[in-house]
DNA sequence: CGACGCATTGATCGCGCTCAAATGTCGTGG
DNA sequence: CCACGACATTTGAGCGCGATCAATGCGTCG
């Protein structure tokens, strides 16, 4: 067994901040180190098996929580079982903000999954506690509306074509320019992203890897060969 | 001409907040009287006529704006000329959250607008002198959040006849429950709020009011009749 | 009035969905 | 080691929803 960069911490236990993998990725960036007690000390950590439900749209939003690893879908469902994935979360991101009083999406894990859960009240108390956090927090939802805004175009007005290689090329740079692209998640999770169907989706890959635009070695594993061809499907240009 | 509820406000005067009546309705709401006037000492008033652009997606995001009076087009494009409208702003919205060092969106006014205008730096500057200020910025973002998110779902998963209808309801509320609505924008900005043609919203529309579930009265003008039929329609129940 | 812009309606097309089958992958047990 | 089943992915065939192309209606303004 790989032995991961985060310290396995048993459930329930208080978080070790100063130890955490994810920390300089994460709103805990923002604080210096005795607030980062302050914050350590409401923190709970979780873990979550695969397929485990995080937090359910419409539930009361009693807590936020921070990924230190593991994957997550972030979807909302239409009452006939259609789904829409609003976006993957990844070590380091923060759920929840996209609350009211009630949860906007469920959250569910997608492999095994570890977070630190805190408390709605004492976390926001905390946060009027703490202007940087706050000033972070900001930050992170404008940026999230911006991926949202240009999700909505994806989904409103690109063809097939066009997302899965936008797709694609997102997924390229948090992986770096070598190696493969690893998706944690499967066909049917990448077409509730995109808005397609898995077969489609798969078609697509297909038709990009004989156009040479990509290699799959496996069906989780894709090499990006010709960036600027997908950046040009991608965008709609020539 | 029709009075309007603002005064009319000379373009580059100072505000005059105490008199404005859609403080209530936007962030100023979260101020007390002399912030208010730290506020209004750093805004603009500034006036735009139909088809103005009030900012450009993937210019420097130079300044915020609150919307007084009018309606304004937020929207993204493609190259090609495919647009996707991300949203209408309404009197007492803010405009600019979205973004980072760049606009991400073009916003676009479709009638004649109104909006106070605030430079990026002096605003954040007194965001941060006003912790009331900036946490009423954090709900305003997390609430838009949790709209991108539903219209995620609508584009990615809806059909044509479910966008129109949750379209329908979504402009119900803030109306009232008495009168007809009136679009102030066209079929052209509903088709590309909803990721359709002019023609199938058109189309879609005519539908509902053979099945005697709207009445349209001119096009510019729907009084919904069977509310409880267009839910289920928009939610895709039964 | 005619010209223009916007909305509606009609006819046809094609992208992506649906249904169906084949292939691949992985874990489990003989 | 292979046989087997469960499940994910790929591939194929045909269809339908919404797009496209085109014509008409309709209100506004010069």
């Amino acid at each position: 067994m790989v032995t991961p960069v985060v310290p396995r911490i048993v459930a329930g236990r208080i978080a070790h901040c100063e130890r955490c993998g994810v920390r300089a990725r994460s709103v805990c960036a923002s604080l210096p180190g005795n607030d980062l007690e302050r914050l350590a000390s409401i923190a709970v950590v979780r873990q979550c098996g695969p397929g485990e439900v995080i937090m359910m749209e419409g539930e009361p939003a009693a807590a936020y929580h921070n990924i230190t690893s593991g994957f997550v879908r972030l979807h909302k469902s239409l009452p006939d079982g259609r789904d829409q994935v609003t976006g993957f979360a990844r070590p380091g991101d923060f759920l929840g903000l996209a609350s009211e009083d009630n949860y906007g999406v469920t959250a569910t894990a997608i492999g095994a999954v570890q977070l630190c859960r805190f408390p709605r009240d004492r976390f926001r108390k905390l946060m009027h506690a703490l202007p940087s956090l706050e000033d972070r927090l900001l930050a992170v939802a404008s940026h999230e509306l911006v991926i949202a805004q240009e999700r909505m175009l994806l989904l409103g007005r690109k063809t097939a074509r066009e997302r899965v290689a936008s797709f694609l090329l997102d997924l390229d740079s948090p992986c770096g320019e070598t190696g493969a692209i690893l998706l944690p998640m499967t066909r049917s999770d990448i077409a509730d992203y995109l808005g397609l169907t898995i077969e489609t989706v798969s078609r697509t890959l297909s038709a990009f890897r004989r156009e040479g635009r990509i290699d799959l070695k496996v069906a989780n594993q894709v090499q990006l060969i010709d960036r600027n061809g997908l950046r040009r499907i991608a965008e709609a240009r020539a």
